[in-house]
DNA sequence: GTGCGGATGTGAGTGTCGTCAACATTGCGG
DNA sequence: CCGCAATGTTGACGACACTCACATCCGCAC
């Protein structure tokens, strides 16, 4: 935690946390590596000792937020057993990503690498989790289906909701809007 | 169509098609506004006559994007009446954003005009048009969450799949896929 | 026809960005 | 204690979005 000095102590986490927190501050905003490292006080091309470019610090950061992502999903449902449950995921999913809309982005976007493994890892555990939950809380016979459909339609939630496409609400609102969207997708049938 | 002069005849509607043209061609890379003015012959500044700022030029592109999407949509299945119907929409869906992931991205990236008329009214339609198909298609007690629920299951599938987050394949084993996850998440149950 | 005004395109300029190469400083192993 | 590799800095390049002063041209009044 050496503070100053011309050498940094451990710049790499540093240049993370601080992206972080630059993103939590105005999730809309660009992140530029140059204000990175300004806020980090360090010169703009400190960055490149570290990180190949400014996708590579994308990337690092995007790992970080699959695991708070998957912590705060566990969190909140720890042994999911019931539809209700799962709904309660759904609702922390969307809720992740509403809360903290620019590192969502980050995780979600075009050009990240994806071969990286941290987030191929990362990717894994939160498919791997929500795979055990379908186990756990549904009755069908394709499962690892149901565990891509049940992602597709928690990301697709949140994205719609992200980008503006349903309709804006306080946040009660859509949490309740959240809910009857899961169940009702769970108790429809075909015609 | 007059090709040469001082003067262009229709820039902003050339400006649109070339830029989709490039996002055809390159659909990872970012559209600078500069590169389409360059590849419309004209200088950086010229499409600042009629669009306030880049954006503008997105969303102009995104209004396009819409509009094919649901003419894509309406043409694989312009009645819909089964399950298996709303699997072909499904595959549609997520056939549009593969096959044009630059257009899709640009549909549904952050900072576009969210309150723009030509964009507002769009997705509306897409909207209409699927609680239309629920409501012939599928039996349940609230047909509004159930279209949200299926817009935001294929959308998921759209980026999940745009994303590399799902193992890539080729695309009949995709179109299978979706398939597979759509009737998995119409018959699975509750346990 | 002629000329004039507004619409449209140009050129040069500003500030920011990602990235790189040459140089400076420092911690650490011999 | 010295030298080297790791780490940080400075300055630079090209591309970008965007602005403003200026050039050109179309359409319309007369």
């Amino acid at each position: 935690m050496a503070e100053r000095g011309y050498h940094h102590g451990d710049l790499p986490a540093t240049l993370v946390r601080t992206a972080m927190e630059m993103l939590a501050e105005d999730g809309g905003a660009e992140l530029s590596l140059r204000a990175v490292a300004r806020r980090a006080k360090v010169s703009p091309a400190a960055p490149y000792r570290h990180f190949p470019d400014r996708m590579a610090l994308l990337s690092a950061i995007a790992a970080v937020g699959y695991r708070e992502l998957l912590a705060d999903l566990t969190a909140r449902q720890p042994e999911p057993k019931t539809a209700d449950d799962l709904a309660d995921l759904a609702v922390a999913y969307v809720d992740f990503a509403l809360a903290r809309p620019g590192l969502f982005r980050v995780m979600f976007a075009e050009g990240c690498d994806r071969t990286s493994p941290d987030r191929v890892a990362a990717v894994a555990a939160i498919h791997a989790f929500l795979a055990a939950v379908v186990e756990r809380a549904m009755r069908t016979d394709d499962p690892a289906a149901v565990a891509t459909g049940m992602w597709a339609l928690v990301h697709g939630l949140a994205f719609l909701h992200l980008d503006g496409k349903l309709d804006a609400e306080p946040a009660a609102a859509r949490t309740a809007r959240v809910r009857a969207t899961v169940a009702a997708m769970l108790s429809a049938r075909t015609r």
